[in-house]
DNA sequence: TTGAAAGGTATTTTT
DNA sequence: TACCTTTCAA
């Protein structure tokens, strides 16, 4: 190993001209090397940084090398280690960030900061600004009804405007200097939004110090701040650190630029960046080609050498590569800078770069796991090919084509272990152990492989706990002596008790031990963790390190915690799940010889004899652009690029060309017509671009709509014994919340509906249905020909409100006046023109074929023979096309107008949604033709649900709303979500 | 030709 | 839920 990689190094250093040898080894001022891919980028700087202290030019610890990732960091030290084993002890290589760690630690007191300061992670930002969310400066971003809607934005923001080294004290200048000239409205709309932004930056950056904390990225931030006003500081610097190397200075962002100026210093700069702007793939605003030529601007009399001998990949490879590429012109540096870049193999010419073109993903899937499998019969090591992707949700399909023809293969995602099975059942125990009213627990653990209660059993035990109003530990417990449940079996029974068992066990150490000494204790006796380590196979053994990695968790946690107990730990958790928190799952063993499927980021710097790009089509590869939620204003901004007119598409191309030069031996590019969407993919302009195909015909055919159906139906799952379907005869009642429930998802229907596992209450269920029951009661008095004052109504609200589900007292007092005030003003405002309902949550029931649809309207006004349904809700919705849209869409309206259609022979005249809150309303006039498709809508449900169809149909967005996806194993991933959302 | 409505889709990653 | 694209209607 370590002869190959100075034999590799040797290699690099050979294909160097004199001129350029010269340069990167004895060269004294500023060094610019740009070094293509495969070029040995990472060589020339070990090469220099070895050179430098062997030849006592520099002592140890006066050389200083920067990366971007800890990964170069860590490769960096390991090859310098190899050169000059025990001589660079005292050099300090590592990331940027770590580096400013350093100095603000070194420094802290200067700022104001204990040496210990903590540093928070994302999900603990987001956790430390939710318990102080009073104290911030917001108004318009903190939206009535959910306050922690926009805190990942403005955190977002935060990070951006650090990344740009902007203070809070300039932005919060800008935002000022605005609202002093803006003229007309809208821009003073603007300027006052800023003006906001600005402040909430500023008091944000206070919370922090006041707690001893920074946020991830902000040491740079900081330890820049610290070097501009401390000149003593920053000449202690200096005088350390006489050189300093940076890796891949292509992804460097605008606070790196300026610590790098910093340290080097215009008067004494020996600096050496190495970069290629066209591998920067790291969208920050002004990396790529413009931090290289910032770079050329502070450092005019910098050295520069091109190295564009490629000892990677064959010339067919980097011509293509070099073609697409070429289409970021003119914003490359090749063409800002006049350079010549293309790469220059030192091989064979290799084989053709080859597209292959599938009908179906599945066909594409199945297809190149045939071509791997060719290449294996060829004599190639599994661990020489790599798979591609752009999305990590993208490889699913080609895992499971390598799993079928039993191929070794290794996915290396970023996130996903609390979705891991063994994962949710450690999840779950702990979450029953805290809170035994948590019945969705219990029954998951109880479902669990550690307990296995047989599931019709569990089903019986949850019926008869729902019907009782009774949690379903309760039930468990009283089983034995509970004569209506005498027919449960015996296994069923011993399976409970073992389950109460383990859980009274633990319970009884709730208050004396830790969490993960608890949770531990929980693997062992229940033999789950003899279990899993028992079994030999890869898939175990994954199982094993998820359930480790875990165990850090829990551990990282009882480090901070001050009282490391499994109900804070739950609740800690909750926290960081609600704010997006997923840790990737385990790592595979490296060694492990298998065929690599990753993203093409985790890809950068790696190379493989065989390399498969898939699913190369628009909107995948490149994928669709995102906005930022919040822009920062773009003259803050200073733009490195001369106004790139798309830099997110040059950012995609970069990125696939650094996908493509992985390749050593063979590049293959896959895709697929049909991606299983409605709608049919156009081949990636990329493969157009890189292979110099002519343009490809716009998309041929639309997919049949019944074709598309039978694609989103997923394979069919083993129905459990108990579930026989219903007979035509029998009747099935369905409400509109149960209709509404079977399209999000039939398995969630069942969890609902069937299974009525009991939920905990979200603080919007408890805020909205307070609010109903307000405005029900004004109603009904009026009906009555009662007086209902505006105070009656507060009374009624503050009667109607259950304390449960808030994140704090504050959070609970603000919803209570705000609540209060909303309906105060509804009741001013309606007073204007008062409604006269001839029906107050009137109820009606009405039957297709034999399904009887049952429910009940708001509200019926009737008059002059005009009838109109109302139902009022609560939720922000702010503007008229928003109120609009939602009336427009909902089913809710839809089965209220086929009701009054069924019940009084003829439709309402109107029906209406009313936004309490804004006092905005939507709504439509009902037709015959929507009530007959609402009739047959409520026909398919009612006959898939009476054949007990409860196949899970995991989306995106349905799955980051439902409240079992903790438990639910089918769960898509869905995005992140701040906030715990209501069934 | 224009504008509104319906319909489809959802990223990666650093510290 | 928010954005964008396509389709439909005027």
């Amino acid at each position: 190993m370590e002869t190959a990689v100075l034999a590799a190094e040797e290699r690099v250093l050979e294909g160097l001209s004199e001129r350029q040898r010269e340069a990167v080894l004895h060269g004294e001022g500023p060094l610019l090397v740009i070094a293509g891919a495969g070029t040995g980028k990472t060589t020339v700087l070990t090469r220099r940084i070895a050179h430098l202290i062997s030849s006592k030019r520099a002592r140890p610890e006066e050389v200083l090398a920067l990366t971007f990732t800890e990964k170069a960091a860590v490769e960096m030290a390991e090859r310098v280690d190899q050169l000059i084993p025990y001589g660079y002890a005292e050099t300090w290589i590592g990331t940027f960030h770590a580096f400013g760690d350093r100095i603000l630690r070194e420094w802290a007191l200067e700022v104001g900061l204990a040496p210990e300061f903590r540093v928070l992670t994302r999900p603990e930002q987001i956790i430390f600004l939710r318990e102080r969310l009073w104290r911030l400066p917001l108004k318009r971003f903190r939206p009535l009804g959910d306050p922690t809607r926009h805190l990942g934005a403005l955190l977002g923001l935060v990070s951006r405007a650090k990344d740009e080294d902007i203070a809070p004290s300039a932005y919060k200048e800008w935002a000022s200097a605005r609202l002093a000239t803006a003229l007309d409205p809208a821009a003073r709309d603007a300027a006052e939004r800023h003006a906001e932004l600005a402040a909430f930056y500023e008091a944000y950056q206070q919370l922090l110090a006041e707690a001893g904390a920074v946020d991830f990225g902000d040491q740079i931030c900081r330890a820049l701040a610290l070097l501009r006003e401390r000149p003593a500081v920053l000449a202690a610097l200096r005088e350390r650190h006489r050189y300093v190397l940076v890796d891949e200075f292509q992804d460097t962002n605008r606070a790196q630029l300026e610590m790098i100026r910093l340290l080097a210093g215009p008067d004494r700069p020996n600096v050496t960046v190495v970069g290629d702007d066209d591998q920067a793939i790291y969208r920050w605003r002004g990396a790529a080609a413009g931090n290289l030529l910032a770079f050329r601007a502070l450092y005019k009399d910098a050295r520069e050498v091109v190295l564009t001998a490629n000892h990677r990949s064959t010339q067919v490879i980097l011509d293509a590569a070099g073609q697409l590429i070429s289409y970021n012109n003119p914003y490359r540096l090749e063409a800002m800078a006049g350079i010549d870049k293309r790469l220059r193999s030192l091989r064979d010419a290799g084989l053709p770069v080859r597209h292959v073109h599938f009908d179906t993903i599945s066909a594409e899937a199945d297809g190149v796991a045939g071509l791997v499998a060719e290449r294996l019969g060829q004599g190639f090591r599994p661990r020489d090919v790599a798979l591609l992707v752009r999305s990590n949700d993208d490889a699913d399909p080609f895992l499971r084509a390598l799993n079928v023809r039993g191929i070794p293969h290794r996915f290396t995602g970023s996130r996903g272990l609390y979705a891991r099975e063994e994962v949710r059942v450690l999840v779950c125990f702990l979450r029953a152990l805290a809170n035994p009213d948590d019945s969705v627990s219990l029954f998951y653990l109880a479902a669990s492989e550690v307990y296995r209660v047989p599931e019709t059993e569990l089903l019986r035990l949850n019926r008869y706990a729902v019907r009782k109003s009774r949690p379903l530990l309760e039930v468990m417990r009283g089983l034995p002596a509970n004569e209506e449940l005498a027919g449960v079996g015996g296994e069923a029974r011993e399976r409970v008790d073992r389950l109460l068992a383990g859980l009274d066990a633990a319970a009884a150490e709730v208050p004396h031990r830790r969490t993960g000494e608890l949770l531990y204790r929980f693997l062992q006796a229940s033999g789950f963790l003899a279990r899993l380590s028992r079994a030999a196979d890869a898939e175990s053994e994954a199982r094993v390190k998820n359930v480790a990695k875990f165990f850090d968790a829990v551990k990282a946690y009882g480090e901070v915690a001050e009282h490391d107990r499994v109900p804070a730990f739950v609740a800690h958790l909750d926290l960081l799940r609600d704010a997006g928190d997923d840790p990737a799952v385990a790592e595979a063993d490296p060694d492990e010889d298998a065929v690599a499927v990753l993203t093409v980021h985790k890809a950068k710097g790696l190379e493989f004899p065989v390399v498969f790009i898939v699913s190369c089509v628009e909107q995948k590869f490149p994928v669709k652009r995102r906005s930022d939620p919040l822009e920062l204003p773009a003259d803050l901004v200073e733009d490195r690029l001369g106004g790139a007119v798309d830099a997110h598409l040059h950012e995609e191309r970069r990125l696939f060309y650094v996908g493509m030069t992985r390749a050593k031996d063979e590049l293959v590019l896959t895709s697929a017509a049909d991606y299983g969407t409605a709608r049919l993919r156009k081949l990636s302009r990329f493969v157009v671009e890189a292979l110099d195909l002519p343009s490809p015909a716009p998309t041929p055919r639309k997919s049949q709509a019944l074709e598309a159906l039978a694609r989103h139906q997923p394979a069919p799952e083993p129905a459990p014994g108990l579930e026989r379907p219903m007979r035509d005869e029998e009747l099935l009642h369905l409400s509109f919340r149960q209709i509404d429930d079977y399209e999000t998802c039939p398995l969630k229907y069942k969890y609902v509906h069937r299974l009525r596992v009991p939920l905990l209450v979200h603080h919007r269920v408890v805020y909205g249905s307070a609010v109903h029951k307000a405005v029900q009661e004004m109603f009904r008095a009026r009906l009555q020909g009662r007086a209902f004052g505006e105070d009656d109504l507060a009374a009624a609200f503050r009667s109607a409100w259950v304390s449960e589900g808030f994140l704090s007292r504050e959070h609970e007092e603000q919803r209570l006046q705000a609540g209060e005030a909303a309906l105060r003003r509804f009741h001013r405002e309606e007073a204007a023109s008062p409604l006269t309902p001839t029906g107050v949550e009137q109820e009606f029931a009405f039957n297709v074929e034999r399904t009887r649809v049952v429910g009940r309207y708001d509200l019926v006004v009737e008059r002059g023979g005009r009838v109109m349904i109302l139902d009022f809700k609560t939720g922000d919705v702010d503007d008229v096309a928003a109120a609009q849209k939602r009336a427009t869409e909902s089913l809710q309206l839809d089965v209220y107008a086929l009701a009054h259609l069924k019940t009084a022979g003829r439709l309402p005249d109107w029906v209406e949604l009313r936004f309490l809150e804004s006092g905005l309303a939507g709504g439509k006039r009902p037709t015959l033709d929507e009530a007959a498709r609402t009739e047959s809508r409520i026909r398919d449900i009612a006959a898939l649900i009476r054949r007990r169809e409860f196949s899970p149909r995991p989306s995106y967005m349905a799955c980051g709303q439902c409240a079992f996806r903790e438990v639910c194993p089918h769960t898509a991933r869905g995005p992140e979500t701040e906030e715990r959302p209501t069934a």
